[in-house]
DNA sequence: CTGTTAGCGCCTTCAG
DNA sequence: CTGAAGGCGCTAACAG
């Protein structure tokens, strides 16, 4: 038996243009034109709008876009951790600007793992979106050169492209390292210890980059002792820190290259009672209410949905006559801000 | 001219099926074959294979769906505020387990307004997603009917339903806001401030009804003076704790039904230097930071996503030939939380 | 102004 | 095991 076909009162599958226009005695095709608002006369328009509210129609968007040859109208955004506040207003930003292109965000969830991206990936260019914003969870990126991807644009947020051609947004992961660090060198620190991720993300790499720049340019260099890279969440970073303040000869400041291991760090140093001055990368709500001073270098996390969106919608514009080999890149800067007092 | 048609290599479309047959030198069937993994000659398979390797091609999931009968395999989330930490985690909780039934989540920010709550429902359904999760922005939920939107299955979180038969996943609103209320009286306060957010919102009606009932239980009644209901940002509810800290008669305790409420009448006690105890609805990262103590009525909003994402999913195996009129409402609970020693 | 034909990319059904 | 015909819901392109 067929599907469905029939204008079935209690007929379970939703409506079809067919049936609104055998309701309205009238062809598909005025049906079509009459939601698309094109020239149908005032009394066939009445007719078959009636039918459409009887019916409950609603035009299929999939079908449309399918016929119509262009995609989904849908753009991809792809994190590694939905669930930090940090990606969460990345992805409000990038909602913002899809939103007014009337371009519908779909989420993806890596938890940092390759696999879970490549996986991700390629459903959604199954999916036909139209592009997509993607966070690399790691460094290897082949998989989402858009050639591979049959054309798909894609901007990359955080991370540079590394063998592909792509626009991407980035943090002045360097210059805000570079400031927080001065920062505290300023302030007469001489002992600075260095809590960051693993070099291999680049946002790690740079923000080591910053603080060991600051203390060049104060003609002074890092102790290597007081460097721990490597940990990514609070506990770990909290006891990274520790491991450094109980040191014989403790640094008497740190900087902390994200906002989980700045929590950690001043979780420790408040634990212990220790004077230490502290810096970090990365906004937090409430870093003004903590009751010890730090120093954030600061930035808007939505900027960067906002910008990494803004690209791809140029390029959407563009279409597959883009010219390649003209990638784009753009910085969002950082502030210094100083909380607590 | 047609659109493409052609192998061509510079060709600007994406591949289709029978591209792929051409070069394969079979038909469209027996490329769709093997994608299924049906029965195909182990030599005919590799000869496609190697032709879908070659050209790069990608089933068009759309047009499969299309063909198939079957929806978008997208379930939409719809909230009031992406950027709200809460609402992440809820998104992550659903994603985590739309992931695992393969469907993907279409996203949709209302910023609490209605009508943009209306317009994305609207288009999530013509994008035929196979359900939705709905943080509802008002209180008027007759669009969100399922039966007027073709039978898509609908669920609420944070609200219950009102006029429409749908499932809901809701939290103690009323437990956690008697138990947080409670701890403050068994401490000894006898004057115990309110702020919260306006009374026709759901959760606002009954974490004041939670509030009362404990003042009742304890043989207590509230003050209207102390009572504060509106404010929803953190400059406001920092403005109303302030008023009420002025009085001549001040509460000594003040209860906030969330967490935008709870920062704003913190840092404004601990501007004032006030001794006032604070207790709150709705957890947040570093609330053990803080330098004073404070309780809190904690959850985890991720259950909610999850929750909301298996009752969809348990329509969605239903099909339409549910059982209408049997709609499940669960109730995640909370814990009280004591932070700040 | 309205209808007919054809086909987007894919898959079910029925032949071979 | 493989192919040809037909159609999912919709809309260009052409009639009339």
């Amino acid at each position: 038996m067929p599907p469905n076909g029939s204008t079935g009162p209690t007929g379970t599958a939703a409506p079809t243009m067919r049936d609104v226009a055998a309701r309205a005695g009238v062809s598909a095709m005025t049906v079509s034109r009459v939601l698309k608002d094109e020239n149908v006369s005032a009394a066939t328009r009445d007719r078959v709008l009636t039918a459409v509210r009887e019916l409950g129609y609603r035009r299929n968007e999939v079908a449309r876009n399918l016929r119509l040859g262009r995609s989904s109208g849908m753009i991809g955004l792809v994190v590694t951790n939905l669930g930090n506040p940090f990606y969460s207003q990345l992805a409000l930003g990038a909602e913002q600007v899809a939103e007014k292109h009337g371009l519908r965000l779909v989420l993806g969830h890596t938890a940092g793992l390759a696999q879970r991206e490549y996986e991700l990936v390629d459903d959604l260019v199954s999916r036909r979106v139209d592009g997509m914003i993607v966070v690399p969870a790691g460094s290897a990126q082949q998989h989402l050169d858009p050639v591979s991807l049959g054309g798909v644009p894609v901007v990359l947020a955080s991370s540079p492209p590394a063998g592909i051609e792509v626009d991407a947004v980035l943090v002045d992961d360097f210059g805000g390292a570079r400031a927080a660090t001065a920062d505290l060198l300023a302030a007469g620190h001489r002992a600075v210890g260095f809590l960051g991720n693993p070099p291999t993300l680049f946002t790690g790499a740079e923000r080591f980059r910053g603080y060991w720049a600051a203390h060049e340019e104060a003609g002074l260099v890092p102790r290597e002792e007081w460097i721990r890279r490597g940990p990514d969440d609070i506990p770990t970073a909290a006891a990274a820190a520790r491991e450094l303040l109980d040191r014989a000869d403790p640094p008497t400041a740190l900087f902390c290259t994200n906002n989980r291991m700045t929590l950690g760090t001043y979780r420790e140093i408040r634990r212990l009672g220790a004077a230490t001055a502290l810096a970090g990368f990365d906004d937090f709500e409430m870093a003004d209410l903590l009751d010890r001073p730090i120093t954030i270098a600061s930035y808007d996390p939505g900027e960067i949905g906002r910008r990494a969106a803004e690209l791809l919608l140029s390029r959407l514009e563009q279409g597959p006559n883009a010219v390649p080999g003209l990638t784009r890149r753009l910085v969002v800067p950082t502030t210094l801000v100083h909380y607590g007092r």
